[in-house]
DNA sequence: CACAACTTTTTACGTATTTTTACCCCTAAT
DNA sequence: ATTAGGGGTAAAAATACGTAAAAAGTTGTG
């Protein structure tokens, strides 16, 4: 199911697009300002972002910014104020993908939606590098860097690694990790991801102790949230 | 609670694998041979189905093949003599998610159940998130969020109210509930519902006393209302 | 083939968190 | 008014997690 996260500080207009897109068959999730969507556009992975430009604590334009370094093949679709710089959204420099100009017909956003998704399912973007944090990962050359120096990665730290990158701001069972990364129909549960999650906060985080990319769902598994 | 059908003419084998099933948690129910599988299959709509492939009056791979047609998102794990054609079991042809050859370990076979159970669980594609009220419940980042900020849920409470999303407008008894949500089937009167039941409203309910969504039945249980 | 240098898995146990129980008071239905 | 059912709270019990260290595998080398 493809979700939405809508990132508009007015109820009102947060209510009715919930209402449409929903009606539409999309799941939606929300948040009222830019410091909270950025936050939950990381954590919960959504398949497409529409981003009010105007909004307390953070404008939309530096959500897009920020989100599209860190997630670079996230579709944005930014709502603008009629006689904003439209120029400065879209473009290279900020990353947009569209916008709309308010006041705008739902019908012309949800046209606009449905073709951005279409055309960001299309070119499957094999990402070959990432990054959070300090830290640099390449996919190609299995290396890993933190403040420009390099670390030494075992294989199965790494795949581990690589697996999280590829699905951030999800809940991963330990089950599924074994299954998935080791390739285990083990049964018994075993420790064996603790262990690995305890080498990898230690190499990739700032404070070990207290996790901000790696963590953990109690009761569940881990997260990666970059 | 999950339950698991066995298909197996042969009674030692039978009693041997529900033993250890019932064990391990589950519901087990049996059938002698595969007319009667197949019967069992569609009538009392098992979780996870094992099949013995050899056997009386019908064999295991028409079971298989017959089952999937009429309920293709049934699992099936295939119990296969050493030398048999594997190849046909899985795969397409057959569409069985698993197979073991005999002879087995019960571990092994026990392991197998619960990676394809967890497959199964995870592959249907159905809504990720939910939402009523300011609150909304993101399934797959195990994420809840109030007014767009993140919530503390612990696994439980999200399994509940998870399980109350699912069911919205019914009446749900604490005796379904304990069964559905924690898996019990013993039966000592216990306020945990109930005291879970707090809880969620706390972190839910705009004014916990007077609950907007998650209603008492009085003499029943609990309803949730989006 | 044995040895060293690693990596990976398992074990063990203290700590933290969650779940359950116990108990008392309140409310809704008869 | 009576009584079974429901709510709040705190403390006990049960689980899950983090981590270090031992054990078991791997790999490469002489």
């Amino acid at each position: 199911m493809t979700r939405i996260l809508i990132v508009e500080d007015e109820p009102n207009m947060v209510a009715g697009l919930r209402d449409n897109f929903e009606f539409e068959g999309y799941d939606v999730i929300t948040a009222p300002d830019g410091v909270a969507g950025l936050e939950r556009a990381l954590s919960e992975a959504p398949d497409l972002v529409i981003l009010d430009v105007m909004m307390p604590r953070m404008s939309g334009l530096d959500v897009c910014k920020q989100l599209k370094a860190k997630r670079p093949s996230v579709p944005i679709i930014m709502l603008t104020a009629r006689g904003q710089e439209v120029d400065k959204v879209v473009g290279l420099e900020l990353g947009a993908d569209d916008y709309v100009t308010k006041p705008f017909s739902i019908r012309e956003l949800l046209a606009r939606v449905k073709a951005v998704l279409r055309r960001s399912k299309t070119e499957p973007k094999e990402k070959e590098s990432y990054s959070f944090g300090e830290v640099e990962v390449n996919l190609k050359s299995c290396q890993v860097s933190r403040s420009g120096k390099a670390l030494d990665f075992s294989s199965k730290e790494f795949e581990l690694l690589k697996y999280f990158l590829c699905h951030p701001g999800e809940a991963l069972s330990r089950d599924r990790l074994l299954e998935d990364v080791w390739g285990y129909d083990r049964f018994p549960t075993t420790r064996t991801v603790d262990a690995h999650i305890v080498r990898l906060r230690q190499k990739v985080e700032p404070k070990p102790e207290e996790p901000r990319f790696i963590l953990t769902v109690h009761g569940t598994g881990y997260k990666f949230v970059g």
